[in-house]
DNA sequence: TCAGATGATTAGAT
DNA sequence: ATCTAATCATCTGA
């Protein structure tokens, strides 16, 4: 073991090509070509390494070990760290002190805000509540919530395990580099300032690679996100239960099928969607509504009769007949305000006519109407003055294209136009 | 497979 | 912010 230095230093001794023992025997590819001549050189060589002896070093290592000793070693060499000191501060001054990497702190901010870097429970799955929040995600998407969270969990490991990784690396590292410039500064004049200045190039390096990690990472997060959102743009069909709360509200609110916020949350609360998919669904309606009227007639009668037999067995039950929260049945919206039932009125009208043309209604709705016509008057909730004088247009849609206002009733309708103004409009 | 239905998205208007 | 109108993308039933 002892002797790898030594022959190291052998042969850096034969490499200096400044050497003056040497350099004059050093073989000449240019010059004497004879092979005696070059046998001389080579045995020339040998010979001078033979002469390194032990002795030799060990002379060598004498004096070192007296310069080093000198009493005037170490103020020499706080000067020659001073000098270099100055040098390279001004050589790198320009360089150091980069300013606070916005990258960086976009990206951990990032990481942070997908569960990715904050604590272990709680951040991922919170994100991926809030996006299937967002995306209206109901209970029947929970397989695809719970592969985002999955999956979402395993780049979180990998993360984790690859940042721990590259941490231990750098200490191994700076620890290393470290004590080499510590067992240098023996020899060589380096500062602890200067040994401080390599750590942070180190930790530079190594946070330059670790911000790799952090970009990789939040492009896995991303395309995990959007591939998941993706599949919430894959749309599904509401339940038959929600399209019939929802149609129920939108023909029984027909004057004006604008819900407000609260009449949005219950929906979506009844229907288990959200009240963005609600707003959607009555922007929907209305435009395809307006556009073709005569295909809905059919739908508006249809749930105008149901309106109508809730409304009949509500007051048949005798309790909640003039509650102006319950016009429709258990199961139905509830609680839309009655004071807008002047549509369902109109929609009974409608069915009543003599120019009704919904024959796929039938008898049975007819009976349902008379019941309804019989429960109206009844509960005195409309007087024939209502009926007869605030009619609303069927589809509630005034010449304007517009949805009347439900506060001002229609006086587009031509009075001489009774419920058989119907056709007129359902020509489209 | 295809046409129609339907939920979502987008641009522009208010 | 909300609405309309147009459009896209997907679902659904024949």
């Amino acid at each position: 073991m002892d002797e790898q230095p030594r022959l190291m230093h052998a042969h850096a001794a034969v490499g200096m090509s400044g050497h003056p023992g040497l350099s004059q025997h050093i073989p000449d590819n240019t010059g004497a070509t004879d092979g005696d001549g070059r046998k001389q050189d080579i045995g020339d060589i040998l010979q001078q390494i033979m002469t390194i002896t032990d002795q030799s070093l060990d002379e060598a290592q004498a004096r070192k070990h007296a310069l080093n000793c000198h009493r005037m070693k170490p103020a020499l060499f706080n000067v020659l760290c001073e000098i270099k000191e100055k040098t390279v501060l001004s050589i790198r001054g320009a360089q150091e002190e980069e300013p606070p990497d916005a990258q960086l702190m976009r990206l951990d901010n990032m990481l942070l805000a997908e569960g990715v870097s904050g604590p272990e429970k709680g951040g991922g799955s919170a994100a991926a509540a809030a996006a299937a929040a967002s995306a209206g995600v109901g209970a029947d998407n929970s397989a695809e919530h719970s592969d985002y969270r999955a999956k979402l969990t395993q780049i979180r490991q990998i993360y984790h395990t690859e940042l721990e990784k590259y941490e231990q690396a750098c200490n191994e590292f700076t620890t290393h580099v470290m004590n080499l410039l510590r067992e240098q500064s023996r020899t060589r004049p380096i500062s602890p300032k200067e040994i401080e200045r390599m750590v942070g190039i180190i930790h530079r390096k190594f946070s330059s690679i670790q911000m790799q990690l952090k970009q990789s990472t939040c492009e896995a997060v991303m395309i995990l996100r959007s591939r998941f959102l993706d599949a919430r743009r894959k749309r599904r069909n509401f339940n038959k239960q929600a399209t019939e709360i929802l149609n129920e509200y939108f023909y029984s609110h027909l004057s004006n099928p604008y819900p407000s916020e609260e009449a949005k949350e219950e929906l979506a609360k009844k229907c288990s969607i959200t009240v963005s998919q609600v707003s959607n669904w009555f922007g929907n309606k209305r435009i395809r509504y307006k556009k073709n009227i005569g295909k809905f007639q059919e739908e508006a009668n249809m749930y105008a009769a149901r309106t109508a037999v809730n409304a009949a067995s509500v007051s048949a039950h005798g309790s909640q007949a003039n509650s102006p929260s319950t016009p429709n049945s258990a199961g139905s919206a509830g609680s839309f305000n009655m004071s807008n039932s002047g549509d369902l009125f109109m929609s009974v009208q409608s069915l009543n006519g003599d120019s009704y043309q919904g024959s796929q209604v039938g008898a049975n709705v007819q009976s349902q109407v008379d019941t309804l016509r019989h429960v109206i008057s009844q509960t005195g909730g409309y007087s024939d003055g209502l009926a007869a004088n605030q009619m609303y247009s069927p589809q509630g849609i005034n010449a304007n294209g517009g949805w009347q206002d439900p506060t001002t009733p229609s006086s587009v309708t031509s009075p001489t136009e009774g419920p058989g103004s119907v056709h007129s409009d359902t020509s489209n």
